[in-house]
DNA sequence: TTTTAACTGGACAAGCATGTCTTTTTATGA
DNA sequence: TCATAAAAAGACATGCTTGTCCAGTTAAAA
């Protein structure tokens, strides 16, 4: 039952760090420590975040990295693909390799529906939401994006 | 984007082979062929579903493996936790491990729902619905298990 | 009782995601 | 220009899931 891979919560976490505040450049190391990723690791995470454009990283001296954009401009699904390198492809629940719309497992239906809600639901998650989680540490009727949201109490 | 693993799909797979007919026992080799997975490793496969009693194995000459059950009192979610030794644990959608209902990770109630939504459909999901979609090759309107269903067109 | 045929159980190998380490490159400030 | 500080890059290590192999155990039939 693994939907976002490790990798990707690292990155989501590490992420809500370096938006905290400030336009100075954050190094490797301190977000390292304020997230609990392994610092070499990390920098590896951080290297597909800066191609992907959703952070900038500056070598030498004084250098560090940086948000590329606003925190409410940055969903999870952008984090999760530059993570792992494009979009998940659609797998039959079942892992039957065969299923297709003409050709439906039991769950097919099922599954597709699912599919796009998860996908929709981290396309309107931001990171801008995922920081006032992590900032509100109990109560707080928490800021949210200006994204619609499908993330109600429920 | 794993929800089940491969090796759930496996087990899947090949006990849908093994419903097909007969009240004789088939082997490992043959339902191996059958099925596509690789014979020793769904050797492996078949012991834990036979100490989850979801099949029964008879060794020796004139040996096999034989449903416990009717295809229909079997569900998917029944096979997954008999191969993976346990239901799943919650986890969070993000990975954020101090997730909960009392503090509320901004996809926790949706991630909530959504697993509930799969695991009943898991449940209500058994091998006589698999066996259908193993069966029918194009067209036909599948004959479903007896139980309540989520699984229509949609 | 012996042979044969099947599962059982344990050790082992491969592949992939995760994690670490070291060297190289780049940029700043003196 | 030179020293320094930081990310970049690539090789290397680890752990878990998947997959293989082989000797052991069991049961039926001759």
């Amino acid at each position: 039952m693994v939907v976002l891979s490790n990798s990707t919560g690292y990155a989501i976490r590490a992420l809500a760090c370096l938006s905290g505040l400030g336009c100075e450049p954050k190094f490797v190391r301190d977000i390292a420590k304020c997230s609990g990723v392994p610092a070499p690791y990390l920098a590896k995470l951080v290297q597909r975040l800066a191609e992907a454009g959703i952070v900038n990283s500056k070598r030498g001296y004084r250098g560090g990295i940086i948000l590329a954009r606003k925190p409410d401009e940055i969903s999870l699904l952008e984090i999760d693909e530059a993570v792992e390198g494009g979009a998940h492809p659609d797998r039959c629940l079942l892992g039957m390799d065969d299923c297709s719309d003409a050709r439906a497992c039991p769950t097919h239906a099922f599954w597709k529906k699912t599919r796009a809600d998860i996908r929709k639901t981290l396309l309107d998650t931001t990171l801008a939401d995922v920081l006032a989680f992590e900032t509100k540490k109990q109560a707080a009727t928490g800021s949210r994006s200006k994204k619609p949201s499908t993330k109600k109490p429920l």
